[in-house]
DNA sequence: TTGAAAGCGCTAACAT
DNA sequence: ATGTTAGCGCTTTCAA
């Protein structure tokens, strides 16, 4: 390993000067400057950044903490960590969260342990006062996916509200009145705001959505295909069906062909989040662009600026709004 | 931040004393060990672990090169990659290649700047002696997805010729004769060896396949459904259709239904990878599944086997066979 | 403009 | 069983 002493030596400078070159530090002379730099390059000598974290406290690494990349979801997540990252020329660490509150917690002390100090953290079963206390000692910790006031400009977040109930509008001014909902059965972060989201829709429209047309099963497409069953089971008539999110979407709509009936024909189907799978279904679902990728490039860009305490934080907080994306699985209601 | 210095001082012992009882060294007193111990937890003491990085020059890190986290393939590589480094205790540093050998070659350097000995690396685009060099400098390089019989006892790969004679054969079996195939423009790597897997099945099998019932065209959806459109442009008969990969043959699928082919009575239609697209679309894709995240994990820990060259490596080659999952996207051939 | 030297937090000989 | 001490490779005063 070529150290900076072996540079030094060589290049007959002392180790001062070779930092001094590396930093750009402009108290080199021109000629010395020159010469180092060639060595450097002769050597192939590249500084070790553990050696440097040590002295300097200071890592340019950013760590990532999702609940589990292999979801499509968080992976579009990290990617888009990875390039705010690389663009600002930090490394990056990743720990998967498992949707657990305690190796959340050590995924996040594995980070801090490498002197990272800024983190872009989706945190969905930590309660408020954990967050809270470890946005006091972290100072460069974004919160994406989530809102806490406490914070708010360090929240880079989604309006799910409004993002459902513009979902729910477009249903209702394509004529749909009968509706139903699958959902999730956690019902804490998205799920609620998306619900609430179609509640004020419809009732701004005068429309009813009965409890019994509200379906709650789990966040996949089985849960999808499994909810609509039960609906399908328990009578409900409806010809507008929103979903929380695109995979029980997608199950919906396998349950509907399987009993026969044909989206959007006889039912309209909207998802959430535009993931790949939303282009895979046929017919190719209808559904809010959840900008993932681009929400985590800005929360990595904003936990860099944070982590540099010298610079006062702006108040705001930073709050997207998804996009429907028109596709094929939502028609016009049909006609009695 | 406490240090071992402010936990040595508080226990009334010698930082070394403290360093022991942290590596579970069996030469410190059990009243002692107790109160360091105690004292650790009370001051939430945790060891920097760039200081001991650099120090020891081991760091526990380990590193994946893959060529962009966002698309499900590499996020599920990435997970099995996390999940063996949690196992084994490790932090995980990531990097996009960005499929350039360039990038590729930055993202390696960064992770070796932080002192990782262990990297799992996908790469397509680097050639061999690049590849061969690498490895001879970093005893823990693991290649994964690729062959090199210079270093066959750190590549974990996937018999991709295997996996596509088994596909080719299923489809055979259920009396095929009029075969096509879409492939990608890049016939390096995978698609190549598929396509060779293709070739052989359908030579035993005396079966024809006209360079005219090859297309190539790019490995997603879109490429999927402008290879099927050309196909169909030029008149190509065919029952079965086998896609480089399940991405091109849902597009295929979108297109054929499109042409007003169903799928799978009029054509049967295999993929390779098994992604969750794959249990998307409708029909639900047959397809060969690719372990990718087992792959990934055993990737991980011989990685860091191979790190610690006091071990004597084995001088076997980690081959996994893809297997063919049945769904609804196959069937027999139509009669005459 | 350049160098000498202290020390970041830790591990691992070497002493005791 | 426990303490002392010498660095690991680097940054950063302070001096020259």
């Amino acid at each position: 390993m070529v150290t900076i002493k072996d540079v030094a030596k060589v290049a007959g400078v002392s180790i001062a000067t070779v930092s001094r070159v590396i930093h750009d530090g402009h108290q080199v002379g021109e000629a010395c400057r020159a010469r180092v730099k060639k060595v450097i390059a002769e050597l192939g000598y590249r500084p070790n950044s553990n050696a440097r974290a040590l002295v300097s406290k200071t890592t340019n690494t950013l760590g990532v903490v999702t609940p589990k990349l292999s979801m499509p979801f968080f992976g579009s997540l990290a990617s888009g960590v990875e390039k705010g990252a690389r663009e600002n020329n930090y490394k990056l660490l990743m720990s998967n969260s498992l949707y657990e509150t305690k190796s959340e917690q050590e995924a996040i002390d594995s980070l801090r342990d490498h002197n990272c100090q800024a983190i872009i953290l989706h945190s969905e079963y930590s309660d408020e006062k954990t967050l809270l206390k470890l946005a006091k000692e972290i100072p460069g910790l974004v919160l994406i996916n989530r809102y806490m006031p406490a914070i708010a400009n360090r929240c880079v977040w989604l309006d799910n509200v409004a993002g459902a109930r513009q979902a729910t509008d477009y249903l209702i001014n394509r004529g749909h009145k009968n509706f139903a909902v699958i959902t999730s059965i956690y019902q804490n972060g998205d799920p609620g705001f998306r619900l609430q989201g179609i509640r004020e829709s419809l009732k701004t429209a005068g429309l009813q959505l009965a409890e019994a047309a509200i379906e709650e099963s789990t966040a996949n497409m089985e849960g999808g295909e499994q909810a609509v069953q039960a609906l399908l089971n328990k009578g409900i008539k409806f010809t507008a069906l929103l979903a929380y999110n695109d995979l029980m979407a997608i199950g919906a709509i396998h349950a509907l062909f399987a009993a026969g009936l044909r989206v959007p024909e006889d039912v309209s189907v909207i998802g959430f989040d535009d993931l790949i799978v939303s282009r895979a279904c046929r017919p190719r679902l209808t559904t809010m662009h959840y900008p993932v990728e681009e929400m985590a490039s800005y929360a990595t860009k904003l936990a860099i600026q944070l982590s540099d305490t010298s610079i006062e934080p702006e108040s705001r907080t930073h709050l997207f709004i998804p996009q429907l994306v028109e596709r094929d699985s939502v028609a016009d209601a049909p006609h009695r």
